[in-house]
DNA sequence: TATGAATGAGGTTTCATTCAT
DNA sequence: CATGAATGAAACCTCATTCAT
């Protein structure tokens, strides 16, 4: 019986990434994921034409869902530091309850297709319309959008992976100075 | 006839960086990288003892001279923020320099050791000792250094690394105005 | 709804064919005839108890196609030399018309079951009526049947196949001659 | 240890030979290859690039062996039919000496390259060289290489092949007989 | 010290076959 | 009757590693 295409990609997509975590992305095989989504290996062919077919769709899968935590701000009215704020903690709270998207974060990046990826999101993207208002507004800096993330938004994804073997804990209020700091960098 | 230990450990790493830039890691094999170096396959276990280690040593090695090029900022008695430009530019010239260790740097996390290097770096590193001294003069934020480093200089790597395929030019200017900011943000 | 059985099986022997032609017999599978037929491939199993089966009872087609084309030679009450002429036009109009079959004459040397068709071909056919009668008239030299087919009729195949990729044209003088040396090689 | 190389390549092409005859071509594997061969599977890696490397050398080989046993015929200055006569009987006690050969004549006609040899050998060889002669000399019809071959030495391959399933046994007079009546149908 | 042929485990992928629908 | 998702054995091929030279 087939299971619904969607919920087999999900598996499939789910053992991907809790291997990677696990073993790194030089480890994985194709078995080995099949054997963790709890089916056989010529299954995974029935959805994916190969291997790198299927790291394509998982790093495209991966975008999409970091796209979306961003997206999640809520109210657009509020001022855009408050915006900035709630992003920011979007990302911290999505990789805190992800913790192997955390820990792949950085292998993604030399997975098949994430160069195109990140060049589409340069191109249109959430994190691109905030700018742009920040920008209008005389409250952020004229800066390119990917520098603007490299300045800012940047420090969430590097804390959240340093977080895992810091010395130091990462209090609320570290993360807070945090904020506060990156948000400072891109303003005029 | 030998050829001097570190001469072929040299050989051996620079075909490694060279290989995983073009092929990737895991893409990496140790006949690839015999060829690559100009010697023969089991040349290789004669220098270590499994590819593990290889990649474990190699880790090291670009961690080492990652610090090495940090270190190179010249005069100490300059202001701190004269000191933290220049090991911007550092970085940013040896990736510009190397642009496989840019290629590079987000596969060697992956690497094992990599993460025992981190942890160590935080102990006791350069920058360490550059951001103890900015606290103690009262200039620099008491945070964490891999707070600090994730707020600062950071920066310089994902924009070396977002160069490659970013849309816009990273002109001086622009690259001198992320080092402002960034050191803003690391300030009290 | 169930085709007619016929019609189902002359389906999956005609993609077959094409696909043994095409790809060769190395090449076929189970789901590239399935597909070749426009049915599923869970049906061929509805029809034949497994490969091995549907190529034997193939084979078994193709060897008796063969021996139709040999048969329609028409007149009975010729002259021996004509009728052999009319069996070899037939053949050769037959694989000008069938070019699968022509390429493939060779593969299906090798599919299960073909050993035991030309056995009972040499026991019973309409090759060994028609070399009886010969021989009987005193025309045709008292060989084995297989031996008379070898040293005659062998030569439409032969050309058939080579007439494919050979270097000068065979034309219909060309092979006039050819049927008057090969039925000559048969005669006292 | 390496093996001389021609040792070798003898070795797994005599392995491919047995498999071939005994198993026939779609049953061909790599692992049956190297274990018939007494080696394993990676190392027929090291002398053929993959598989249809191996097979298209493998049917070069076997074209070249076969123009060998032509080419013996010995004392060139003999009248052509006992020129004809030794080639059939050299090839007749190949085909018998080694019966994997005869098994796979037809199988080697669907191996990668197989007809790039054929076309190779109609441009030039020693049977060429042979009909020209014969054809200068009046003896032979002036008819396409191809077509004398097939009307002729064919024979002796057709009837090896057949023989081993062939009801009545093929006595040295049936196969003077054939050799006899081969040649008239060349001849003018 | 250096080689590279050989290994065999394990990688990716295909395929004959089954079975719930 | 017919489907086609699922299977898992087996196909082709790669690779880390060893060892006789």
């Amino acid at each position: 019986m087939r299971q619904s295409e969607n919920e087999m990609i999900g598996r499939i997509f789910a053992a991907t990434d809790q291997l990677m975590a696990s073993a790194g992305l030089p480890n994985l095989s194709m078995h080995k994921i099949a054997k963790q989504a709890g089916i056989s290996a010529g299954t995974i062919y029935l959805y994916f034409k190969n291997k790198e077919e299927l790291l394509r769709q998982f790093a495209d899968k991966v975008f999409l869902d970091f796209q979306q935590v961003l997206r999640q701000e809520g109210d657009e009215q509020r001022d855009l530091f408050a915006r900035y704020r709630q992003m920011w903690w979007n990302v911290w709270h999505y990789l805190q309850n992800n913790p192997t998207k955390m820990a792949n974060m950085h292998q993604y990046q030399s997975l098949p297709g994430f160069l195109e990826n990140v060049q589409e999101w340069e191109r249109s993207s959430y994190w691109k319309d905030f700018c742009t208002q920040g920008i209008q507004a005389g409250v952020i800096a004229d800066l390119p959008f990917a520098v603007l993330f490299a300045l800012s938004l940047e420090s969430v994804i590097t804390l959240s992976f340093k977080g895992n073997f810091c010395v130091t804990d990462l209090t609320t209020d570290l993360l807070e100075a945090v904020i506060q700091r990156s948000w400072q960098a891109i303003c005029n």
